[in-house]
DNA sequence: TAAAAATGAGTTGTATACATCTCATAGGGA
DNA sequence: TCCCTATGAGATGTATACAACTCATTTTTA
C-alpha cells in the first residue's frame, strides 16, 4: 500500500500545478491517471533527449522508479511504440527510436498540413482565461532573452496546448498533438547545432503573432501562422540534415 | 503446445492467400505476426459490424477462441482503444464504441484532407503487379451487379490498399489507413439505409477512375478522385445522420 | 414499507513466475 | 590461429493468480 500512496501523491502534485494535463483526459479513473502520468513523463524524457535516440531503456529500472510492475510500463511502451518514439525487439530490449531525416521530414510535413486545419470547421471560441495565459506567455518570452532548453520546451508546449484548445475535432486534435511530439523531438535533437538565440527568436514571433490573431479572434490565421512557423523550421532542419546525409 | 501450433497454422493459412497482410509489417517475428493477425481479425469484425456498436466484448471467449491468454488480447484491445474502435472501463467491460455522428464526420473529414496528400511529395511509382491487380478488381466490380456486403468490403479494402501503396511516407500511410478503418465502419453502419446498388455504383466509379489515372501514372489525380469519393460519401451520410439527430 | 447497506458475480488492472528469443562470449576442433 | 558451436546472461512475450472496481440483487434497518 505504501508504494501506491507515494505514487498517488506524486501524481496529485503534478496535476495540481499543471492544469493543462487534464486537457485530454476523458476517463478520470485512477488507473487512467496513473497510466497518463507515467506515459507523459517518459515521453517528456524522450522528447527532451534525457533518453537519447538509439539508447536502450532499462525497463526494470523504470518500473522500480515508478513503483509499479513491468505490466503497466509495457502498456505505456506499446503506446509509445505506436507513436514512433520507441521500438521493442523480443529478446533484445526497448530502444528509443533513432532520428532518421526522411522520417522526420515526413512527420514535420504532416504536422504542417494538419496545422492549416486548425481554424477549419467550427473552431472553439477563445476563452478569456486561455487568452490571459497567452498574454503571460508573450511577456515571458519577450522579456527573457536567454532561455534554457527546458524553458524553451515549456513555452513551446504551452503555445501548442493553446492552439490545441482551438481545435474542435477531438480526432484532429489528437493527431496533431502526436505530430507535435514527434517533431519537437527532432527539433531538440538538431537544436544544439542551431543557435539558441535563433530558436528563441522564432518562438517569440510565433507567440506574438498568435496572440495578435487571437485578440481579433481570427483562428484561421493562427493555423497559417503555425503552418509558416513549421515550414520555416522544416527549411532550417533540411539544411542541417542535408549537411549530415 | 497443441494450441500454439493450431494458431500458427491458422496464421500461415491467412498470410498465404492474402499477400496484402504483409504490407505494413516491419518486424516479422512470430510475436508480431500473431498480434497482427488477432488485431486485424477483431478489427474486421468490428468494422463489418459482427461486433455491434455499444455491445460488450466477451474477452474470455475471445481468448479461448484464439487459444491465447488475456494478456496479448489486452494489447490488441489497447491498440483498438487508441484507434477509437473500443472503450474499456475498469470493472465494467470492453465495449465497442458507439457510432456518434459528430465524431464520424470528424473522421471522414480528416480522411478527406489526408486523401489529397496521396500524390504529394514523391509518390511511389506504380508497379505492374499492382496495376494488374487493379485491372482485375475493375473487371470484378464492373461485372458483378449484386455485390454482398462482405464482397463490397473486400473490394473497397483492396482499392484502399492499392492507394496506400502509392504513399511514400510511412507516417502518412499509417494515419490515412487508420482513418480508413474508422470511417469504413460508419459507412457500413449506415449502409443498410442506403441502397446496396447505390453504394456499389460509387465504388465502381472509384475503381474505374482510379484505374484510368493509374494507367497514365497521374497519382495526384488519384488523391483527388479519392477526396471526391469521400466527399460524396460524407454528403450522403450527412443526410442520413441529420435525419437521425 | 422504503431506503440504505451489504453481498456477490463478473470484469478490468496488476504482479509475478515462466517461456522464448537474441547476442555476446567462451571453448573446442581443424 | 581461425571458425564454428554451445552456453548463459538478460531482455521481451505469455500465462495465471490475485487486487480493485462496478453494478445488480439481496438483506437489513429505521
Amino acid at each position: 500500500m505504501q508504494e501506491k500512496y507515494r505514487l498517488s501523491n506524486k501524481l496529485d502534485a503534478i496535476n495540481a500545478d499543471d492544469e493543462i494535463s487534464e486537457t485530454f483526459l476523458i476517463d478520470t479513473s485512477p488507473w487512467r491517471s496513473r497510466f497518463d502520468f507515467v506515459y507523459r513523463e517518459i515521453r517528456r524524457r524522450i522528447v527532451l533527449l534525457d533518453y537519447l535516440p538509439e539508447s536502450k531503456l532499462d525497463i526494470k529500472n523504470i518500473s522500480e522508479e515508478f513503483k509499479i510492475s513491468r505490466t503497466p510500463i509495457r502498456s505505456v511502451m506499446q503506446r509509445l511504440e505506436r507513436e514512433g518514439l520507441v521500438m521493442t525487439k523480443h529478446g533484445v530490449g526497448t530502444i528509443v527510436t533513432g532520428i532518421i531525416p526522411s522520417q522526420s521530414r515526413d512527420a514535420i510535413q504532416l504536422r504542417l498540413h494538419l496545422a492549416t486545419l486548425i481554424g477549419e470547421s467550427d473552431p472553439k471560441p477563445i476563452d478569456m482565461i486561455s487568452l490571459e495565459g497567452l498574454e503571460l506567455l508573450n511577456k515571458r518570452t519577450q522579456n527573457n532573452n536567454n532561455m534554457s532548453q527546458s524553458e524553451l520546451y515549456k513555452c513551446y508546449e504551452q503555445l501548442h496546448e493553446f492552439k490545441c484548445k482551438l481545435i474542435s475535432s477531438d480526432l484532429l486534435r489528437e493527431t496533431y498533438d502526436q505530430m507535435y511530439y514527434r517533431t519537437v523531438r527532432v527539433w531538440f535533437f538538431y537544436m544544439k547545432q542551431l543557435t539558441l538565440a535563433e530558436l528563441s527568436e522564432s518562438i517569440k514571433t510565433d507567440v506574438s503573432q498568435t496572440l495578435n490573431a487571437a485578440k481579433r479572434d481570427d483562428i484561421r490565421a493562427i493555423g497559417f501562422i503555425t503552418r509558416n512557423a513549421i515550414s520555416a523550421m522544416l527549411h532550417r532542419l533540411n539544411l542541417l540534415m542535408m549537411a549530415e546525409e
